[in-house]
DNA sequence: ATCCAGATTGACCGGTCAGTCAACGCCCGG
DNA sequence: CCGGGCGTTGACTGACCGGTCAATCTGGAT
């Protein structure tokens, strides 16, 4: 959370260990240094966290048991059960401590003066870097949770919703400054972003699409492109006007 | 398959008892008129395919039992297993049935004399209207197939992928035609312009965007107008030209 | 040395379902 | 009127898996 997503910013570094200051539960006191710092007192929650989001991404959330996440871990079935209340809990926990990573981040690309096409490559950037640096995380958060209409995507609509939002608050600033169309819903707008954006992932997760970092590097510029500069030729023959259909 | 995507079609009439014409197993024999014409030999098959759509639409392909099927469809449970060889063949029947159907008329909008632009207005229009139709239906497809990565989603990549396919083409032509930009990547944009619909979906099955017929109608133009025309005003001041992050 | 609290273990329990199957009945042809 | 086949029924089974819990371990504190 503290960390501004200044620049090259992604959720994608906290995976492993590295991970700390985080909200509740987390807060385990490895109380160091006993005598002489012996092997590393390893935070098996971590261990736990980072085994589930292995097993979640390859097998399913659905499809794993919970023997399989701390087998992957390395600790006894049971201790799954003293760190989380749940299979779910834990699921609940992997997102909700990157989707709060994201909402940051967008939030303090709206705070820059960047143009308002700056930003929305910002955050384009930011959700494509997440996904490279840690596919897994991005795949367990999409498959999982943004995109299951039952169970979990109920359950954090909230949330996800405030993604689109501050997405939409983005467009609408600059649709009002002149930047973008007057006439944007923002909130539509803000929809076919994310969409897009979460469709390239699908593409690579299912892989429908190459996954090099080319390939990362050159979709930012043509999703930003795509939805702010639109598809069509600047001086082509464009048939109808502002476009409806012609008949009903 | 028979019916031409001709202006209003949609897959979205055929979800009753009114279907016919399918492909293999479907083509039960209702042993007409044995006598009398006595009261409608209902095809037993069919109502289990409708009372499912309803049921993996409420709750859900794996939350939901066999049994809640048959109950829905007033049949016994036995006799689920008679028609189906298992509780996926249910799905994978639905969801090809459905899914052939876009194909097809994507294929005929393609083969149609219409622009680009309108083209994709047509995909669009399908598309929204199929929800509109048979929300069910389309829930089930995308929830459960489409947006799926694990189990359903796996197995029908292939089809899937075709649709995307099919998009790429018209974006393709019309590049090469001059319609649309040159430089454009018609996988990458298809899948944008895909994505951006299915999130417009995937708001109204979430019950994150207003469900009424005037949004579904304004929905089309702007998904159509955001991805050809673009969110920048066409006068404005773009900072950055052809729009690459100015740093790194 | 002793104690305790928290960490760790894994065998076990209980519930849930997908899928099976033996039986029944309805209709039709002979 | 009889026979057989297909449609239909629903109780049952076997496997699987989430969650529990009593026992054991560990390491610091006294």
């Amino acid at each position: 959370m503290a960390a501004a997503p200044r620049g090259r910013a992604s959720a994608g570094e906290s995976a492993s260990s590295a991970d700390n200051g985080d909200s509740r539960a987390t807060a385990r006191k490895p109380r160091r240094r006993s005598r002489a710092a012996r092997a590393e007192p390893v935070d098996k929650r971590r261990l736990i966290l980072d085994a589930a989001v292995r097993v979640f991404a390859h097998r399913g959330f659905h499809s794993c048991r919970v023997s399989d996440v701390a087998d992957e871990a390395g600790v006894a079935y049971g201790l799954v059960y003293h760190y989380f209340g749940s299979k779910e809990e834990i699921l609940d926990t992997l997102f909700v401590e990157r989707w709060q990573l994201m909402l940051d981040a967008i939030e303090a690309i709206d705070h820059s003066d960047a143009s308002a096409r700056e930003k929305l490559e910002l955050v384009a950037s930011f959700i494509i870097d997440s996904y490279r640096h840690s596919p897994e995380v991005m795949k367990v958060i999409i498959v999982e949770v943004t995109r299951a209409a039952h169970s979990f995507g109920r359950e954090h609509l909230e949330h996800i919703n405030k993604a689109y939002d501050r997405i939409a608050l983005i467009v609408e600033a600059a649709s009002r400054e002149g930047a973008f169309k007057p006439d944007i819903d923002a909130r539509f707008a803000a929809m076919c972003f994310y969409g897009a954006i979460e469709q390239l992932l699908s593409g690579w997760i299912f892989g429908l699409l190459p996954r090099t970092d080319e390939e990362y590097e050159r979709a930012k510029g043509l999703v930003v492109e795509t939805i702010c500069g639109g598809l069509e030729a600047p001086g082509a023959p464009t048939p109808a006007g502002p476009g409806l259909l012609p008949r009903q």
